[in-house]
Order: C-alpha cells, then sequence, then structure tokens
DNA sequence: GCTTGTGAACGAATTCACAGCT
DNA sequence: AGCTGTGAATTCGTTCACAAGC
C-alpha cells in the first residue's frame, strides 16, 4: 500500500478509540489481539479495523494477530501523542473547573498548564494547583508556557473573542466547548463539541421510534 | 422529492447547528434568510445547505430566501424538541455538577429531573435543586419521573453499570461521557463524547503540520 | 488453518450545474 | 434577476472476498 497517501479523516477519528481498546487489553495482560477482537471491544467491524490498521503501516502478523505494545506505541505516534502536549483552559466556569479536575487528560499525555477568566472575581483565585488569569494574558502566557492546544469553554458570546486570543498567541488546535461558530484562519484546526446538539440528534432519534410506533 | 426517503444521519447531525444559527439571526430580527447566510453563519457551503433542508421539506421560496420562522419550527419539529425532553444524570462529580448548572440545556428544552451518584457522601445532598439519589433507585425513579435521555457521567469504570440499570428501567437514548464503549441493544441510541479522542485528533493534526513544516 | 492486507464492489455524502419558480 | 430544489457527477468511506504469508 502506498504509505505515502495520506490517512483519511474517518481512519483518525477512529484511532483514539483503538489505541483506548488496546490500553485496556494491556492492563489485562494480553500480549496479542487480532483484529475481530478490537472490532468487538470498540463496538466496529473487523474489515473495518484492518483496513485502519493498515493505512498506518504493515503492523500485524498473519496468522497470528496484532502485538498490543507495538500497535499501541505506532498509533500513539501517529497521533502526536509521545510526549506531553501542553493545553490551555480560557474560561473557568463549572465546565472549566470539571476540565482542570479530570484526571483523563493527563493521563492521556495532555496537561492544563494555564487557565484563564475575565470574571475580575475569579482572577488570582487557585484552580486545582493553577492561578485562574485575566484573558488579557492570554497573548503572552500561552507563548511562555508552550501551549499547543486550547480548549474554550466559555459562555458562547465570548467564545468568539476566546478564538481570536488563542490564535494570535500562535495556537494552532482549538477545542471549542461553547455553542458558537468560530471563525479562524485556515490553519487553525477547531473540533466542536456540543452537548445540546448531540441531546438533539438522541432526539431525532426518539422521535423517529416514537412515530413507527404508533 | 421522494418525502418518504428517510434524511441521511449527516444530515441530522448538521440540523442542530442550522437551528442555532436560525435562533440568532431571529434575535437579529432577521425577517429572512438565503442559503448562502445559513452557510455562512454555521460554516458550510451553501449546496449543501440547501440539499439539506430539501430532505426536510420545500421550506424555500425561489428568488427569495426561507422565512426564519418557518425553517425553526420546521426543524424544531424533525428533531422532536417541541416540547421539554426529561434527562437524567448518572454520575454527580465535578462533570455532573457542571451538567447541572448549564443554562444551555434547559433553554434547548433538555430538562434534567434526576441526578443519580453511588457515592454515599452524595446521596442526599442537594444539586441545583435537585436531591441526588443513589444509583439503585435508576429503575424506580425514571419511570416514574418519565426520562427519555440518559447523560451518563460517571468514571469509566463505571459507565456500563450505569447503562445497564438506564436501559432496564426503559431509556432508549444514551448520552455518554464516559470515556468506554457502551454494550447496549441495538434499539438503544447511543451518542458518544469524549474530550480526550478530540483532543488527540487535534494533537494529530499538530503532527501533521509539524512534519511538512521541517 | 488462521489472520492479515488490499484490490474491487458497493454505498453514502458532497459538490456541481442548471431547470423551475417568484 | 435571484434563489431554491434537485438530478447527475464526483468524491469519500465501508464492506466484501480472497490472495499472501505465518
Amino acid at each position: 500500500m502506498d504509505r505515502n497517501a495520506q490517512i483519511p479523516l474517518a481512519t483518525i477519528q477512529r484511532l483514539p478509540a483503538y489505541l483506548r481498546c488496546l490500553l485496556q487489553a494491556q492492563a489485562q495482560q494480553m500480549p496479542l489481539v487480532n483484529s475481530n477482537q478490537i472490532a468487538e471491544m470498540c463496538g466496529g467491524n473487523a474489515a473495518q479495523v484492518r483496513k485502519d490498521l493498515s493505512y498506518i503501516g504493515e503492523l500485524g502478523t498473519r496468522g497470528i494477530g496484532y502485538d498490543v505494545g507495538d500497535l499501541i506505541g505506532h498509533i500513539s505516534r501517529v497521533l502526536g501523542i509521545v510526549e506531553g502536549r501542553r493545553v490551555a483552559v480560557v474560561g473557568y466556569g463549572r465546565l472549566g473547573s470539571a476540565l482542570l479536575g479530570y484526571s483523563g487528560l493527563p493521563e492521556r499525555g495532555f496537561d492544563i498548564v494555564a487557565v484563564f477568566d475575565n470574571d475580575a472575581a475569579k482572577i488570582g483565585t487557585s484552580a486545582d494547583g493553577l492561578i485562574v488569569l485575566g484573558t488579557d494574558r492570554i497573548g503572552s502566557e500561552l507563548r511562555d508556557r508552550g501551549v499547543e492546544i486550547a480548549i474554550i469553554a466559555t459562555p458562547a458570546e465570548a467564545a468568539q473573542e476566546a478564538a481570536n486570543k488563542v490564535v494570535a498567541a500562535g495556537v494552532k488546535a482549538i477545542l471549542n466547548l461553547a455553542p458558537a461558530v468560530l471563525n479562524v484562519a485556515a490553519d487553525v484546526a477547531v473540533r466542536q463539541v456540543s452537548l445540546s446538539t448531540d441531546l438533539q440528534i438522541l432526539s431525532f432519534y426518539l422521535a423517529q421510534v416514537g412515530k413507527s410506533d404508533s
């Protein structure tokens, strides 16, 4: 297979799930897994697992399966999560606070190294070992601390301005938790997470099954 | 167009974004919008907006555009969010607490009517007007309160058991915020939200641009 | 014999381009 | 003249089915 071809986005979006399953397999002392087992653990199908993995290299052994440790290393390398990525959180409301306390991020190599808010009452207070800074300091602090990813956890109205500030500070990757569309330069990657959107999709599903029942 | 054909999933996933933009347009007193304006506000493209909307009906006027109020009504009806949907939260950690305090959910018609946790220290305490209940009461309370959607905000280890309980209580739609794959019956819809997954995808993007720079 | 890796077939989603209506 | 609605063309993603290798 042509290893210079770029990996499809759909595949990239599944790699983190594979990684999670493999770490679980490793915790259970399984030295090897086959594509069926991965598919079952991740809720996918075996052919897709094989095709996805084939995009990142010939990693398996025919007749045997995949070496768990090897695969973990490979996927981690492809995802660029070999070392700790430095992350900043903008918006220290209840959601921002939940992020600071969430152990799942450092466990996966994402270290929150700065928190910002523009509420004077919060600035200067302590947040899980960090001091909340004013949003006017985003520019200088993100550069000083080598932040690569910003998580926006502000209300919708403040999200665009927060994005402008982190982009001005050189950040090229944003995880947006605010229910707002961000307008940023084409070389900045944005991923949107919106609970209300997901709830609305579930709501559609409920409306569908309700209809066919009647 | 055949209105009995089912709406593509990809379209459904964009409808909530359109709805959000339309509500914004309405707040700005705009009576009409055209597909270009919607596309610009949501970060999509005009042809796609038109095709998506055509799946749910002939809603526009050629030469003119779409009536904002009409479209809002139509999309809301398709998404089944005309009335308040009853939602329960399982897991009252920092994330669960952030959900209870998040005004965006009731604003969009999702009312949190119950919270559960299995930590004895939390049971019985007050959570934004609700009392935290033990997870052993999920079965009875979800039925009593007419809950249709469950949000799982437990640690990964507890997620499957939480899912089993809410499914046993008749819930057919789950929003899973725990980093774990849920195994549920085929007639239960699950949507997975995972911040670490999204961060890993952003990390891949950073690794890519870093590579081509060198 | 068992499992990977992968062309080929299939299906889904996006984009194009223009006819049809106001 | 302007904008929608939609077949047709294209691109992208998934699934199949089997040859290749252990």
